[in-house]
DNA sequence: AACTATTTATAAGA
DNA sequence: TTCTTATAAATAGTT
């Protein structure tokens, strides 16, 4: 719409890019406030330039927050803090076997400064740390295919891995810690 | 745009509402595609409708965790997932404390097969429970003031806030599993 | 930043 | 919903 039809591919002078940008970026934006005001709508619009510089549009009585927390809920029908909890309340049960373990030693070697792990925990921490290093690697290298108008299942599994990781690596830490 | 112009505000009849935003989402959306393409700008839209459809459009090679990631960045410089960790760091030191204390206290009473932590212990539980409680309530009600096309500096301490009575939690939870 | 010829989006009707 | 089309709105190129 204007002048000339415009083909839509990355526009290669940086000037004409630019002023584009800054004259659509006010379309969109009247455009989301628009539908949300119309429609009762819940709208979030955030867009990072070439440069960096971020813009959002967020509508009326809402925040970020709300949005994020909203979005999770709705991909995953999960609150995923919960989960979170979950998962540390069972890996703690571990361990609590552990520290149980490392007790028994104690009290075996009693007078001792500190303590060797044995080989059967060393395997499960090396173990544990090799399934905390490839859940990692996941979530850098996740890149669901784009889709428009579509949700990202992929993305609810990396936050879940995430969490995951995160707390095993506290269990390590912990783990390392106390031994 | 359309036969006629129209007013805008909420469209009161309901088919009609849902006939405008169906035709305004995807025209929204094309927007966000083109401008995308276009400037080579990083565009996150996510909408809910007044039943809580959700519906959203992440521009190309992206995320939404990229995008709230970078948002995290933009708004306060800060790694949150780091600084989460840096936490635990910390808290772990106290908690390998404690765990020697226990030990101490193993030692002490050796043959018994539970502990009761002593007052000073406890007194510092219920301390930290008190934190993590007034910090979830903080998150709760943080409602930030709603601003177009601006930061939320709130969110970001009620993120901080999360991952912190998060870490405490767990400590929480594994202070009784060890005693 | 303005201007305007065109293209694009869409409101109303079918 | 989907299509059609008259009209409003957005904007590409120009000044």
């Amino acid at each position: 719409m204007g002048r000339g039809k415009i083909e839509i591919k990355l526009i290669q002078n940086p000037t004409n890019r630019q002023v584009t940008y800054s004259k659509r970026r006010n379309g969109i934006f009247k455009k989301a406030h628009e539908l949300s005001v119309l429609c009762d709508a819940k709208v979030s619009l955030i867009m990072f330039s070439k440069n960096n510089k971020m813009h959002e549009y967020i509508g009326p009585g809402l925040s970020t927050k709300k949005f994020i927390d909203q979005y999770r809920k709705t991909l995953g029908d999960i609150d995923l803090w919960h989960s979170h909890y979950e998962k540390m309340l069972e890996n703690l049960k571990k361990l609590k076997d552990t520290n149980n373990k490392l007790r028994r030693q104690i009290r075996n070697r009693i007078g001792e400064g500190s303590l060797d792990m044995d080989d059967m925990s060393s395997q499960q921490l090396r173990t544990l740390e090799e399934d905390m290093v490839s859940a990692i690697a996941k979530i850098r290298h996740c890149q669901p295919p784009s889709r428009r108008h579509s949700f990202h299942p992929h993305l609810l599994c990396a936050r879940r891995e995430a969490l995951s990781a995160a707390a095993t690596l506290l269990l390590i830490t912990v783990y390392m810690c106390s031994s």
